[in-house]
DNA sequence: GTCTATATATAGATAGAC
DNA sequence: GTCTATCTATATATAGAC
């Protein structure tokens, strides 16, 4: 046969950010270098520069990987669940599915080290502000819908809730990567607790006194 | 008078720990060149090393500035505020002390770059680490005698009720650093909302006795 | 205390043989 | 596709004059 496989080349290439995400994990970008990558994939630097154009398309490429693996993508089981008929269940899923990574070692390190290298590289700021922007709207869709269907405070602001939302999901992985004792499998039921005591409405008219 | 005042000396180096701190905030700690801070503060290489040994003491320094200018420290607002007797109020001005810092620009995305630093720098995770403890402290303390007093969910775990507390805070530097539309004097009260949400009794019968 | 000049090392990336 | 060898740039930190 012509050409060896793509499949053999796009195995190789996985293996390579296998590798390269493990290290970016427990080093950060800068301070990983190259040779190391090359040394973690069996490989010199000639060729892992035959795979990648430079070391931080390598790391953009971690963050790029979606679906393909799995049976259904990220974005196709948000759009699903946007459509759901229940959407509190519909949320509690959302909930499971951006939450399911922080159990996995590598992937806080990872993030954490991903949101600070955006700051200075606008190709990664725009990746990942893609994929906030959708996992936003999928929740804030719901929220909408989950007011107008009497199943959460309709005096929330849709938009303001489901930032925080989202940042109590951040929490999850920004807890894992500071705190070694922070188990995310262990708190999942407390970030269920919290989302629930905040979203839903309020139990009669009672006004909380503030001084 | 003696030579060199240690007032000038101190002041020096306070300065150049300002100009550091923006271009670590901006840039991160590995690509921000000593070259860079000499030229922010207006001084040779050779100078910026007589103030300090090498690059990364400057970087644990921005950290270290506790006091001293402030009339009271933060540890000692943290002591004072759990030997108070409304636990609740003096909760919610422990919120209020550690997300103050938020409102400056340049702390959302310096504090991102210091927890991502702290993982390959023990001296830098240590100090990070005491920091975070006494937080952890003063809020489970304040958490607890508020329970007994009937002014929070009494089911609560103090400790685990405290990650959060301090998760939720740290969301506001996070979403800070993350999002540029995020303005975290505009989301305090919300954070406030689902703290209020979150640590108050379940609706039902207990009602703060408050009055 | 402050400077200029530079030692030292190490990084990312490329060239070109096989 | 994979290798060895190496170019080029740039960084931290030091030496030593003033």
């Amino acid at each position: 046969m012509r050409k060896v496989d793509p499949a053999k080349h796009r195995a190789r290439r996985q293996y390579i950010l296998h590798a390269a995400a493990q290290l970016f994990a427990a080093k950060g970008f800068e301070r990983t270098t190259t040779a190391e990558i090359c040394k973690a994939a069996g490989m010199s630097s000639g060729n892992l520069f035959h795979y990648f154009p430079n070391k931080r398309a390598i790391f953009h490429a971690i963050f790029e990987e979606d679906g393909a693996d799995s049976g259904e993508s990220k974005a196709e089981r948000l759009a699903r669940a946007q459509a759901s008929d229940d959407p509190w269940a519909a949320l509690l899923e959302v909930v499971e599915l951006l939450t399911a990574d922080a159990m996995n070692p590598v992937a806080p390190p990872l993030v954490m080290e991903a949101v600070v290298q955006a700051h200075r590289d606008p190709e990664l700021d725009a990746l990942l502000g893609r994929d906030n922007a959708q996992e936003h709207t999928a929740v804030a869709t719901l929220l909408a819908k989950a007011a107008a269907a009497g199943q959460i405070d309709p005096a929330l602001d849709p938009h303001d809730a489901a930032t925080w939302v989202l940042a109590l999901i951040a929490s999850l992985y920004t807890s894992a990567a500071t705190d070694p004792a922070f188990r995310p499998a262990a708190q999942l039921p407390v970030l269920r607790l919290i989302l629930q005591r905040f979203l839903k409405a309020p139990p009669l008219d009672v006004h909380p006194p503030r001084a």
